[in-house]
DNA sequence: AAAATAAGATGCATTAATGTATCTTGACTC
DNA sequence: GAGTCAAGATACATTAATGCATCTTATTTT
C-alpha cells in the first residue's frame, strides 16, 4: 500500500486534522490521538513537530486563517469598503472564535498572556487592512481625521470580535450594515 | 476538633474555594480536588452537591458576581449615571471573564450553546440597570427615544464586554470616559 | 438521651491522555 | 541500486482526575 506523505505534505493534513476536531470538539476536546487518526497518522508523527496541544492549535488556525487573505482595494467609496471588509473578515469568524477556545488553557495560565496577544500572534501582520482603508477615506476627504482617534478607529474591529466571540458564529449582514451606517460612519464623517 | 461546617456555610466556603482555584488556575486548571483541599473538606462532600466542574464553576462565579449589585440611582444626569455605571461593572469584571474560561470547555460543546447563552445565564435579573438608565435619560429628554435603536442601546455594554474578554481585566477609567464621550453620547444625544 | 443526618477521611478501580521506545517499511538522495 | 531518513504501527509505563463505596464522627432533631 503506497503514498506515504512527507514533509510539508503530511504537516498540511495534520493540520487540516487539527482543525476539523478544534471544530467538531473545541480545544478541551482535542486530543492528540483523534487529530492522528482523522489524519490518518499516528501520535509519534505528531508529537515529532508539535510540543503538545497548544503549539498544534495555534498552527491549525493559523493554516485556517491564512485561508482567506483580507483584501480590500479601492472601490472610491468609504461606505463599500467597510461593508467589504467586514463580509470578508466574516469568512474567518471561525477561525477567530477558535482562537478563544483556548482560552481555559494552559496557554493564558502559564504564558502570563491575555487573548489580545494570542489574537496577535495569530492574526500577524494581517490586521492592517482596516487602518488603510480609513487612511484612504481620509486623503478622499469622506472622513475628518481628527475623528479618527481611539477608540473610534478600531470601533468596527471592536464590534466584530465582540460579537464573534459571544455567539461563535459571523454577524449577520444586515448587523454589519447597521454597525456602519449607524454607529461607525455618524461618528467619523466629516460634518 | 469541632467546628464541622454544614449546609449553606459549607457551600459557601467550597464556592469561595471554587472561585479561588478559577482565578489561580483558570478553568482547565480547575480540579475537584484542588478545591475540596483548599475548602478544607474532601470530593464525596462537593460531588455530592455538584455534578462536575461545569455546574460548579457556574455556582462560584454566580455567587462572586452576586457580591457587586449593581445599582445606579437618578444623578439627574445622564453621563454621570453611564459613568457609574461602567464603574461599577468594572468591579465585576473579573467575574465576567472568569465566564469565558469556560470557553473550551464540554458546556459548549454539549449544550448547543455559546457563550451568550451562558452570560445570560449568569447575570439573570442583573442585566437590568442599563436600560433602566436609557429609559430615564429619555424622560429627562437628554436623549431622542428613535437613537436608542440597536445595535445603539447595547453599545456600552458590546465594548464593556469586548474589553474584558480580550484583556481579561477591567477597563481603565479613561477609556470607559472615551466610551462615553467620543462614542456613545455623541450618537444618541438629541441634536 | 437516642436517632437521624451529613461531614470528613480513605481506599480502590477506572478512564483518558500523554510520552517514549522500538521496529518495520516506504520513499527520496546520491 | 544502496543507503538514509522519516512515516507509520505498536506497546508499555506514567500521570491525573474521577466515581463510588465504606466507615467514622460531629451536629442537629425530636
Amino acid at each position: 500500500m503506497g503514498e506515504r506523505r512527507r514533509g510539508a505534505d503530511l504537516e498540511r493534513a495534520i493540520l487540516d486534522a487539527a482543525w476539523s476536531e478544534l471544530s467538531a470538539r473545541g480545544y478541551s476536546g482535542l486530543t492528540m490521538e483523534a487529530v492522528a487518526e482523522r489524519a490518518g497518522t499516528s501520535r509519534p508523527v505528531l508529537a515529532r513537530r508539535w510540543d503538545g496541544k497548544a503549539p498544534l492549535t495555534v498552527a491549525a488556525i493559523r493554516q485556517e486563517i491564512a485561508k482567506y487573505p483580507m483584501n480590500v482595494p479601492d472601490r472610491g467609496d468609504l461606505r463599500t469598503e467597510l461593508l467589504e471588509f467586514l463580509e470578508q473578515a466574516s469568512k474567518r469568524a471561525i477561525g477567530i472564535a477558535a482562537v478563544f477556545t483556548l482560552f481555559s488553557s494552559e496557554y493564558f495560565a502559564e504564558a502570563a498572556s491575555v487573548p489580545n496577544d494570542l489574537r496577535a500572534a495569530v492574526v500577524q501582520g494581517n490586521g492592517t487592512m482596516l487602518p488603510a482603508i480609513l487612511d484612504r477615506a481620509v486623503q478622499r476627504g469622506d472622513i475628518a481625521r481628527e475623528k479618527l482617534v481611539p477608540p473610534v478607529d478600531a470601533l468596527l474591529g471592536t464590534l466584530f470580535r465582540e460579537y464573534v466571540v459571544m455567539n461563535f458564529s459571523a454577524p449577520p449582514p444586515d448587523l454589519r450594515t447597521a454597525w456602519v451606517d449607524r454607529i461607525f460612519l455618524p461618528l467619523v464623517r466629516a460634518s
